[in-house]
DNA sequence: ATGGTGGTCCTACCA
């Protein structure tokens, strides 16, 4: 039985909760991750989710900004944090997932700061504050390297780490989101942790992909825009199960859309 | 072209 997991930035479950169910309703993954939830956790619409069969839920919001969910139609188990960053901010959260065969995945969804305009820490606090997250993001990757357990890592990890994750390179070099630093980082994180980046894994370079366009441009799809933000990878145990990947690429042109698109990830248990 | 749009919640802050 696979098991197949997706993760999306919402911008406000609560705004686009229909988009949500929608897409629950369509594309039935077994897991979904959300990011930037936006709200407390007694203001999470849990009984929706539930009503289509995704009751089991793992939750934390902040007033207003960040919050990470998982929504599970397989059971959670007790859900953990890591203290990455500002103490305290819903940033993430993690949960073992059991297949119907007993198989048991732990899911760990991340919202990395955004990070703002300036991409040098002595000028910009929030830019400091991304490195710093990815900082404590290294040493406890390199800790679950040694662990060796079934691990997936998804979630707005806010870098596009490879040239054909973003519309021009060149251009976006001294962009947040695409620094040499910031991708590099990224990159240090993963091989450290031996994980496999599932999405690259079966669309390979130069192929572009994208997973999220700027609200600011006039026609997002003329423009295209776009830059790989959102990931999903794959502890080693997991490499050989990657099975199928969807972007979900028409979410941006829906109705009143989030800036992220869904992406799915089937692991061929 | 150094703008542009969108969400939360009350005046800016975040993305």
């Amino acid at each position: 039985m696979p098991i197949a997991v997706a993760t999306w930035n919402i911008n406000s479950v609560r705004l686009r909760l229909q988009l949500v169910l929608d897409y629950l309703q369509r594309a039935r993954p077994d897991v979904l991750c959300l990011q930037e939830t936006k709200c407390l956790d007694d203001q999470f619409p849990r009984s929706a989710f539930k009503e289509i069969g995704y009751a089991h839920q793992a939750i934390r919001g902040d007033k207003g900004y960040n919050g990470v969910a998982i929504l599970s139609r397989l059971p959670l188990g007790e859900p953990s944090c890591l203290p990455f960053g500002r103490k305290g901010d819903a940033r993430h959260i993690a949960s073992e997932v059991r297949s119907e065969a007993g198989v048991a995945v732990t899911v760990h969804n991340f919202y990395v700061p955004a990070g703002g305009d300036i991409a040098d820490p002595e000028l910009n606090v929030k830019f400091a504050h991304k490195l710093g997250f990815l900082k404590d993001m290294r040493e406890w990757s390199a800790q679950q390297a040694g662990i060796g357990g079934l691990a997936v890592i998804t979630g707005d990890l806010n870098i596009a780490p490879y040239e054909s994750d973003v519309w021009s390179h060149k251009q976006l070099l001294d962009v947040v989101s695409h620094t040499p630093v910031e991708t590099e980082a990224l990159e240090d994180i993963r091989c450290c942790g031996d994980w496999t980046d599932a999405v690259r894994h079966r669309i390979p370079e130069p192929e572009r992909v994208y997973t999220w366009w700027s609200y600011r441009a006039v026609d997002w799809r003329a423009s295209n825009r776009g830059r790989r933000l959102d990931h999903i990878w794959v502890s080693s145990p997991l490499a050989g199960s990657i099975g199928e990947v969807t972007i979900e690429t028409a979410a941006r042109g829906l109705e009143r859309p989030s800036d992220h698109v869904p992406v799915l990830l089937s692991l061929t248990l």
